[in-house]
This record gives C-alpha cells, sequence and structure tokens, in this order.
DNA sequence: TGTAAAATCACCCGAAAGTATGAGTATAAA
DNA sequence: TTTATACTCATACTTTCGGGTGATTTTACA
C-alpha cells in the first residue's frame, strides 16, 4: 500500500518537500545575492535532511512498540477509619496574616462552592457589586487572579476545607 | 482563502520558517567567525546533531503512543491509620461512566489549578477554541454549568487530586 | 473501507467576572 | 471625637467565560 503510507505520513512528507523548496529558494537567494560556496551549502543541507530522516526514522523504530499497556489496580478498599478523615481546622495564623475579613472569608467559601458572585449576592442579601468588591479584595489579599485561583490558594492554605 | 491556507498548514510553515532562520543563522555564524570553517567536521556534526533531534521531535509529536489500559480489579484490604496517606488514586470507573475522554479530563486538571482558558491553549498548544470546546464538553458531562463547579465535582468525585 | 468518536479550530454573542474609582455607613479603637 | 477598618453599593469599562453552530482532520474500529 504505497498510496496508504503517503496518506499516513503526510506531514513527514509535506516537511520533507517543504525543506526542498526551502533549499530551493535559498539556492536562488545565494544566485541573487552572490558570494557562496555552493558545495558547502548544499553539503549541508543535504545532511540536514538525510539526518532529520535519519531521526524521524529513528524515533518511529524506537517507539515501534508503541502499544503502552497501563496496569490500573483498582483498589477496593475497606476502610477502618480512626475517625481524624475528614475533620477541618482552620489555618487561623494565616488568615491572620493575610488579613482577610469575616465577610471576605464567607465568600470565599462560597465561592469554593462554585456559586456564581450573583448566587453569592442573593445568599448573602447584599448587592452583586458588593460581592464584586469582596471578590477583589479577596483576590488581592490572596494574590491571586482569578475565582479558581483563590479557591485552589484556599484550600491549600485551609482557609476553606 | 490564502488566510485559511496559511493557517491550515501552519504547522508546515512554523517548521519552515524556523529552519529557514536556522540557516540563515548558521550562515551569519560562518561568515562572522571564519575561524569555524577550520572545524568543519564540528560545524556538520552540530548540523546533524540539530537535524537528528528535529527529526525525532517531530516523529513524536506526530505519532501518539498508543495506551492501552488494562483494569485488574484487585481487592485489597487497607487500613487507614491517622495520618492517612493523601496518596491520589484517580475513580476510572467514573470516569468511565461520565465518558469523559483523555484530553478533556487533561483540561480539566489544568482548570482545578486556576489557569485561565488561554493559559491552558498556551501549555497544551492548541487554540483558545479548541479549550473552550473542551471545556464546554466538561461541563456538560459533569452536568455543571461552571468552571468552579465542575473543579468542586471532579475533586469531590475523584476524577483529579 | 466506511463509520463513529475524538480532537482541532473558527465565529458570534450574551453573560459573568474582574478592574478601577469613588463614596456612604457602621463600629470599634485610640 | 477622631481615626481606622469593615461593609456596603454604584458606575463604567475590559476581559474572560460559556453557549451554540459548523467544519475539518485524526484515529480507532468493525
Amino acid at each position: 500500500m504505497p498510496l496508504n503510507f503517503l496518506i499516513r505520513n503526510k506531514h513527514v512528507i509535506l516537511y520533507g518537500v517543504s525543506l526542498a523548496i526551502l533549499m530551493f529558494l535559498m539556492r536562488w537567494l545565494e544566485l541573487r545575492f552572490i558570494i557562496f560556496n555552493h558545495a558547502l551549502e548544499m553539503y549541508i543541507g543535504a545532511i540536514a535532511l538525510i539526518f532529520t530522516a535519519l531521526g524521524i526514522w529513528l524515533a518511529l523504530k524506537l517507539t515501534k512498540p508503541k502499544v503502552e499497556i497501563q496496569v490500573v489496580e483498582q483498589i477496593v478498599e475497606k476502610v477502618y477509619s480512626v475517625e481524624s478523615s475528614d475533620e477541618f481546622k482552620l489555618n487561623e495564623a494565616t488568615l491572620n496574616e493575610l488579613g482577610l475579613s469575616r465577610r471576605e472569608l464567607e465568600v470565599l467559601e462560597l465561592m469554593a462552592t462554585g456559586l456564581s458572585n450573583q448566587e453569592i449576592a442573593a445568599q448573602l442579601f447584599v448587592s452583586l457589586n458588593t460581592i464584586k468588591t469582596h471578590t477583589s479584595k479577596v483576590f488581592e489579599k490572596l494574590d491571586v487572579k482569578r475565582r479558581t485561583q483563590a479557591v485552589e490558594k484556599a484550600k491549600r492554605l485551609s482557609l476553606i476545607p
């Protein structure tokens, strides 16, 4: 199946062809701006071509056994929990250090549950603008740019469960 | 559609352009440091090396490793002591049940770190639109409306750490 | 060899999020 | 009583998200 082969490797072939075109282009440029060692240029071009092909061939050969078998162990766990499993301990120290206010933490918590600003506003009986102000301050204090980052960081710092 | 053509073949064109730059750079180097000619062997060797690497990179980029997943069920009784290990065990069952693809999970993971779609696109070397498509599908499959909810739910389902 | 799923990308549009700035109110501390 | 802080809200503007549509290209598979 030569056709199939061509189709299958059309990227590689395209690459090769473009390389060839480039070579001709460069040769042409060379003719226009004179000065150059043709033999050396072609030599280099040939080497580049050959070794590119070699690299491709090599990589393809090396990845031949590309059917990687991943053994995934599905563990059925029997957990003898010694309580304490999901107890959340708020990191008060960091909280104070960051200077997060009570309200800001509250907003942060709701944010972490995936609520939109609008929904948070409704839940806290304040306006959307107020929530925006809070979130802005939270981002500023946590030194992040987005709510997703804020949530991620807050969890990492044990500010929220 | 010349624009469309450019977009469609941007990979090939990129290769070509970078190759061209490299060639010109080499020529320039040669002109500036004639001493280099004395070490012709080294010069050629370097070129060979570079293009071999280029070929390998190209081939690897164009061939995806086929991963065959073999799920081996294993009943293990695990006892968690007080400081239980925080190893993450991906919930493959739920993953398959939801029909999340590999790429979608990948995007979800990056999303969970707080990256914007733009940043995820940059990291995965694809366009912003592609990421939008992925995120949309993720939201659909997870049955959520926002990325924050998606992350929250994914963590809850042990799809991500 | 045809088909189905996955991955890629474009374009549009409206909604949500985020930024910047200013300002009024309440409250607790100095 | 002044001062500082937290909380509230507004307006205006920019950016990002998310939905919807349609299309091409790979890849896998029957």
